[in-house]
DNA sequence: ATAAGGTGAGACAGGTCTGTCTCTTTATTC
DNA sequence: GAATAAAGAGACAGACCTGTCTCACCTTAT
């Protein structure tokens, strides 16, 4: 048993999307290790085989539903002919999200709420992916106008998308991504006709 | 001793005002009954006759919060001129309350996160502070516009404050009330000069 | 066949949690 | 001074938490 064993991958990821799905809907530390195990239908010890701690495992859950969700976007914005079109794409992928039955808000907003120390990995994991997403949206945007707008609209978007999000979570995700779509619009008109 | 004792409401609002400070801090999970009633110096039994359980303590917290900032809301739009300029005082209230050392993001929308189900009291007395900040904001601009248009441009802002909160939680909350207020300034001056 | 590593199942320790209970002390009002 | 209500202090129960440990089982490579 030289090479490294695939199933033990397989229960690795397993673990990985059941401690998903249980901390989106519970939270993280309402979420006990036992509910996940007992969900994942694997014993203690070989959760703790493969993350060193819960903290771990919060950490990889966060780094594989980041990766997930960059795996969605490069989909949704390649090939498509104006950032504006590109953007009208993302909200729509969000309204979409919103109307998911098992949509409970964003994982990472909720990490940063219940993980509020700034030296806490778990704070750090859940700060880069918006970090990151903020610049993918300058990325984005850049075609389309300076580099110092991009980044100013780029934050506003995100902003956005964050708040319409939120609101998502209290029953108001269709009319919060209808408005925000009509602000993003706006403003990415506004580059194009200033006052 | 018929008449309401002064000195029990003062232990009351006590508990609240460490319950909170603790909370918004911690997370509320992770804050113990034990740590509140150490920092509060009361004895557990003065908190439970008070309250009747840490839920409805989390509720009075919030209540007091929300109260609390609807009184600050008050001050600051009180007597002042034009819809912008009731916005701008608001921005720039947030971002006086980005730079306060104690800040550790908004109080609701950690609530949201780590009470998920709508049926939870604490979960709707979150979600009404986001709701009755919306209509609030709708009222100071549709001083200046359509009440179409208000309603669309106030959900907007509110998203723009609830983003620029999240980014401030990262520790970019003075690029982010920037640009959060470019962009209501460039919505609510859409309204005057249409494309 | 045999050796070895991954796994299941569950006991276990040590700690923390919420909420209840009793007993004592303090402060106020008549 | 006596009566009464609030509060302090802390034990306590019962449940849950994370993380470690043991032992039996199963699969696979040699």
């Amino acid at each position: 048993m030289m090479p490294p064993n695939l199933a033990s991958s397989d229960k690795r990821q397993h673990i990985i999307e059941t401690g998903y799905r249980l901390f989106k809907r519970s939270g993280f530390h309402a979420t006990g290790i036992d509910r996940i195990i007992a969900e994942a239908n694997v014993a203690k010890m070989t959760m703790y085989r493969h993350f060193p701690s819960k903290d771990g495992l919060i950490v990889d859950v966060l780094g594989y539903r980041a990766e997930r969700f960059d795996r969605q976007l490069d989909q949704l914005v390649e090939e498509r002919s104006s950032a504006q079109k590109k953007v009208e794409t993302l909200f729509a992928w969000y309204k979409a999200w919103f109307k998911r039955p098992d949509f409970h808000g964003c994982l990472f907003a909720h990490a940063l709420a219940e993980f509020g120390d700034p030296a806490h990995p778990v704070f750090q994991a859940a700060a880069k992916q918006k970090t990151d997403l903020r610049r993918r949206l300058q990325k984005i945007l850049e075609d389309a106008m300076t580099t110092e707008r991009s980044e100013s609209i780029a934050a506003a978007l995100l902003m956005l998308i964050e708040g319409a999000t939120l609101m998502a979570q209290i029953g108001q995700g269709d009319a919060a991504i209808r408005d925000a779509w009509k602000a993003a619009a706006t403003l990415i008109g506004s580059v194009r006709a200033p006052r």
